[in-house]
DNA sequence: ACCTCGCCGTGACATCTGTCAGGGGTCAGC
DNA sequence: GCTGACCCCTGACAGATGTCACGGCGAGGT
């Protein structure tokens, strides 16, 4: 903490401008992290990253223009050194599993102490993997996703209450192979109705 | 702003321990304020108003153990000179009305500039009512709630995605008494479901 | 007193949904 | 080549859902 050494150079990304804007003068303060931009939507983190130098990026999981989830991917591919570290409002336990797939160095829910940031900032940067604690258990004992692709399609367009005719045009099928894909995934998430399966499906982070 | 009198005191209220330290320490570097309580729960915040003579209490709208609402009606009803200013995520349009009503002072979307939060509080403080533009004018073409309380009752209960008998059990009511309300309820919204009548009303913070 | 409106209920009907039992197709792994 | 997923579709059936018409109650308003 002593060592004044190269400060940390981070990059914030929440598209909501109140919280970003306090989340940057929080880690501002530490005098060995540096904000060097801040983006508002997923696409202008990429376009923001080669001209910055970042060492940590602050993602958002839900931004628009593009997912957090898929800023890290694109982050990871990219071959930039910047490591990536998601918060997010929700913990859905699927949601920190797919993160990390998609190559985030951490994950962090908005409900942690505002002291930790920082912490977690430092470790990512240091090589470290930081999760959440009780997110990681909660990941593991729920386990992997068991929606198949189409499935979750059809819940996603299930989540507004459409009628099974307007989800199937939709998702471009027959509304029998709709009324099928439903029916699995009722039974997968141990509900009766395609509504519950929906909100059920998108509170685990499975969509 | 020049005028170094008696400092702003003031409370700030959000379930989110990161948003709310980010806020706090945004403030407190504002020399004309202070930030002398903070609260993670909506009841936190009556029982800590009495003791630290809070001039402006910043709440967030969705927070555990009571609405952000139902904070403003009892700050209002206390006969306390704090006054309310209501932050919130999602700018729905009925949630201003009804914070106005509940005798909030201001309202505040998170997607503002951060640089604008301290104006805002300043301007309660001086018995401004401080309400974003856009949303105040969205508040206005939309009117008011449309739904009756029985049929609020019910949405609410649907939102999850129960089928009509849970849904009848859960509010006390006959199946076809729901399936009334449910209809009638359709026919404000414009919608064909009761999926669709139920996320409808709650996008206009309906419910 | 009269009317309106919200509230609760009934009964009946057409339609929508969820389930089940089939069919055929692709593709990866053994 | 066989098996097992996943995908897409069909058809049929019981049950859930949405609509309509109806009656009764109590709380305002005029």
């Amino acid at each position: 903490m002593s060592d004044v050494g190269p400060v940390i150079r981070v990059l914030v990304a929440d598209d909501q401008a109140l919280v970003r804007g306090a989340i940057v003068t929080l880690l501002d303060l530490e005098p060995d992290l540096t904000v060097v931009a801040e983006a508002g939507r997923g696409d202008e983190v990429l376009a923001l990253l080669p001209e910055h130098e970042v060492d940590v990026a602050l993602v958002d999981v839900e931004m628009p223009g593009l997912d957090g989830i898929e800023v890290c991917r694109a982050i990871a591919a990219s071959g930039l050194p910047t490591r990536a570290l998601v918060v997010t409002t929700f913990g859905r336990p699927g949601f920190v599993r797919r993160a990390l797939e998609a190559g985030a160095a951490g994950f962090v829910v908005k409900d942690t102490p505002a002291s930790e940031l920082a912490a977690a900032v430092r470790r990512v940067h240091a090589g470290e993997r930081v999760v959440d604690g009780a997110l990681a258990a909660e990941s593991l004992i729920e386990g992997a996703n068991p929606l198949t692709p189409r499935e979750q399609d059809v819940l996603r367009a299930t989540l507004g209450g459409a009628p099974i005719a307007v989800v199937a045009r939709a998702v471009h099928l027959s509304e029998g192979t709709v009324r099928n894909h439903l029916s699995s995934a009722m039974a997968k998430t141990g509900t009766s109705t395609r509504g519950e399966a929906a909100v059920h499906a998108r509170d685990r982070g499975w969509l």
